[in-house]
DNA sequence: TGTGTTGGTCAACGCTTGTTGGCAACGTAC
DNA sequence: GTACGTTGCCAACAAGCGTTGACCAACACA
């Protein structure tokens, strides 16, 4: 309890002894909770991945459901869309996202355990407010359609990574990055650029 | 054990006086499952919310995995697409598929659970497989590309419904269903009959 | 009427879970 | 050199889980 420093009157950075014990928690918590989902991720088995005792979780993080809060941070990398040629930033967003999931397993995880349980919903929601729709808002000329134009772009983005990556539905699986590509990037150029119907 | 007739010599359809109380089961277990997921769906809560004994469940459905996989039937109602308009089955299909999720939350449960537990991922595959693809067949002039353009449609299609009723992203639950059909039908119609990119 | 089968309850088992508190070793500041 | 906060381990807790087996009541059939 007396562990963080007050909020607010946050010093800068001191480093802390036990900073490299709390960074072998997350790192394993990440993976749990990614590969098991939250509720067969536990604490006894992220302890012993991290290489410490169950207790020390607990003093660190508080409960599992603190942990969990501090594991996981999804970042999404997205690129500067006002930057891309107009008519192929369909192309470019299907083929940032096909890099980002087949680099991080973890965020085929994060799907998983936001579906499950509420705080991971959450995480979920905030990922496409804080992430995505700034991101496409910068591209799209008439403000109040841009939440929904993200809204479906994300709709096709995470339908494909739940075929692709979570279900594992084979004809998905099988399709190179270029097919998908060919097929995903009119639909989101589309969601992105064409006139409200 | 003795419980069930020799598989292949069963017997017609003699009822059971049990019957009732294994059908209370399984709608318990329905509930239970898309509520909370597989692992928090716990047997003893079944068996309270169907007026019996925990031990009865174990007995009619063996184990935890045997009342999962018998609880778990989906049927998507799927329609007939050769009696549609060639150029309105990207309609049709949106609108149908929207209607279904609308009306049977345990579809929204069936997704979270067949997330996260192999079981229910095996299930998803086989609802593709069995009830999805086959209907995209029959108006599929090319045999070979059938599988591919049921992937891409379903994963469109489960996109979205991760959005609207599982995930709950707001200017994605904000669309009425004009809305959606208007966006998405287009895209479903390119899916199915768009010459191959 | 008697006998075997079926439907159901009850109490307990072994196990795992998240969580807690006590206690020893270490480092640092005065 | 002694007092103190930090880091860590150990052992235990209460609760909940899936699962089992003994036992009883009602029925079906001879």
């Amino acid at each position: 309890m007396s562990d963080r420093p007050p909020p607010g009157t946050e010093t800068p950075a001191r480093p802390r002894r036990s900073d490299a014990t709390r960074a072998a928690i997350l790192n394993a918590a990440r993976d749990r909770f990614a590969a098991e989902g939250y509720e067969r991720a536990t604490i006894r088995a992220i302890a012993r991945d991290a290489g410490i005792d169950p207790s020390m979780v607990m003093r660190y993080y508080g409960n599992k459901e603190g942990l969990f809060v501090a594991a996981t941070d999804i970042d999404l990398r997205m690129p500067d869309l006002t930057a891309v040629d107009r008519d192929r930033l369909g192309e470019r967003l299907v083929r940032h996202f096909l890099d980002v999931w087949e680099h991080d397993e973890r965020l085929t995880g994060m799907v998983r355990v936001g579906v499950t349980v509420d705080a991971g919903a959450e995480r979920l929601r905030s990922v496409f407010r804080d992430q995505l729709a700034p991101v496409i808002a910068a591209v799209c000329p008439v403000p109040d359609e841009a939440a929904v134009r993200a809204a479906l772009v994300g709709s096709q983005i995470i339908g494909m990574a739940m075929a692709r990556y979570v279900v594992r539905i084979p004809p998905a699986t099988g399709l190179s990055h270029d097919e998908v590509v060919a097929w995903l990037a009119p639909t989101v150029q589309r969601y992105l650029t064409a006139e409200r119907p």
